[in-house]
DNA sequence: TACTCGTGGCC
DNA sequence: TGGCCAAGAGT
């Protein structure tokens, strides 16, 4: 006996609620083509709505198309991005528009084969892309339909592990519907996102409530289950904020790997660097400020050095002197705006 | 497989 | 305030 024999017009109920209910005023809803579900899927990887709007907006402005966004430097995709947090999605993004331009005469593949070959596609992802912008048969798995799906059918256990994952993943593909898949995936996106919330379920408009096991059970809090608690470890780091006569100040290109890859940053500086204080005319350590990622803490150190002089001697290859302005234009990492900005206060008091 | 990758909202 | 988490994927 299949799954879906024992919980009736699952699918029926998910798509009449979504009828009445299901949200189809998002930007990139609008006309619907397979590049703007593309860009919009990368975006709202591990991010919300509400944040990504105004990013999709101006990204979609100003690359329009798959062959504009293919043509354009990565430091101008990157720009968009900024603030917006993992980068590797702008660059694989851009790489995956070049491979589109290249291999697949700049229109996306309409398989879920050739979608995951594309990087920064996965699994999920090419479903969406497959369902929401062809209206083919393709499953979803995001956190939303997670919830829902652990809930109705009380799936324990936290879904990071690959046994849940994949026990959901088996479920989610026995309950989407032969048909209308492209409405059933967004509703139940749209279930997840305003009705089965994390932490206040509004069960009572809840379209499968009947047979949802966890309500049954009066257990919805216990799924989907919890990450195991881990310490986040503290790390350290300087700021060097170099500022010449001119007021520009000296930033670097980061490496493509590792954190905030291929942004532009403020040189970090160890406790031994006693080259960059000689050369400086003044030097101001300003407050130390915390900014956590997924998995550390880190505390930022910044350190004002003021210099009339020449500053030949601290040029780097990846390294640019540069207005406040013109920084503010570049790729940049959170906490570096923030510095930026306060440089900006200062430099008018 | 487990780890890495950002940022902002929420309670 | 700080821990938790959000339309996941790459390595």
């Amino acid at each position: 006996m299949s799954k879906s024999q024992t919980n009736p017009n699952f699918a029926d109920r998910v798509l009449a609620w979504f009828e009445d209910h299901g949200r189809k005023h998002l930007p990139w809803q609008q006309n619907v083509t397979p590049y703007k579900v593309w860009v919009s899927e990368i975006m709202l990887q591990q991010t919300q709505v509400a944040t990504v709007i105004p990013y999709f907006e101006r990204f979609m402005a100003s690359f329009p198309t798959i062959e504009s966004l293919s043509c354009s430097p990565l430091d101008d995709v990157l720009s968009h991005w900024t603030g917006l947090g993992y980068y590797a999605r702008a660059r694989n993004l851009h790489k995956a528009a070049q491979q589109v331009c290249q291999h697949h005469g700049g229109v996306l593949p309409k398989t879920i084969e050739g979608l995951e070959s594309l990087p920064g596609i996965g699994r999920s992802t090419a479903g969406a892309i497959v369902s929401l912008a062809l209206n083919h048969r393709a499953t979803i798995l995001d956190g939303n339909v997670k919830r829902v799906l652990a809930r109705h059918q009380a799936v324990p256990g936290w879904p990071g592990e690959t046994k849940i994952h994949n026990a959901l993943w088996d479920i989610a593909d026995r309950f989407t519907p032969a048909n209308n898949c492209k409405a059933y995936n967004q509703a139940m996106m749209d279930l997840g996102a305003t009705i089965c919330t994390r932490s206040s379920p509004s069960c009572l408009l809840c379209p499968v409530s009947a047979d949802c096991i966890a309500l049954k059970e009066n257990t919805w809090q216990n799924y989907p289950g919890k990450k195991p608690k881990t310490v986040k470890p503290i790390r350290k780091t300087k700021f060097a904020i170099i500022q010449n006569a001119q007021n520009a100040i000296y930033l670097i290109r980061r490496a493509e790997q590792g954190i905030w890859g291929g942004l532009w940053c403020f040189p970090e500086i160890g406790e031994e660097d006693h080259a960059l204080t000689e050369q400086a005319d003044k030097t101001e350590a300003l407050p130390v400020f915390r900014h956590t990622f997924s998995h550390f803490h880190l505390d930022i150190e910044p350190i004002v050095f003021t210099m009339t002089k020449s500053t030949a001697e601290i040029r780097e290859d990846s390294g640019a002197w540069v207005s406040i302005e013109d920084a503010m234009l570049k790729g940049l990492a959170a906490p570096v705006v923030n510095l930026l900005k306060q440089l900006q206060t200062r430099a008018r008091s």
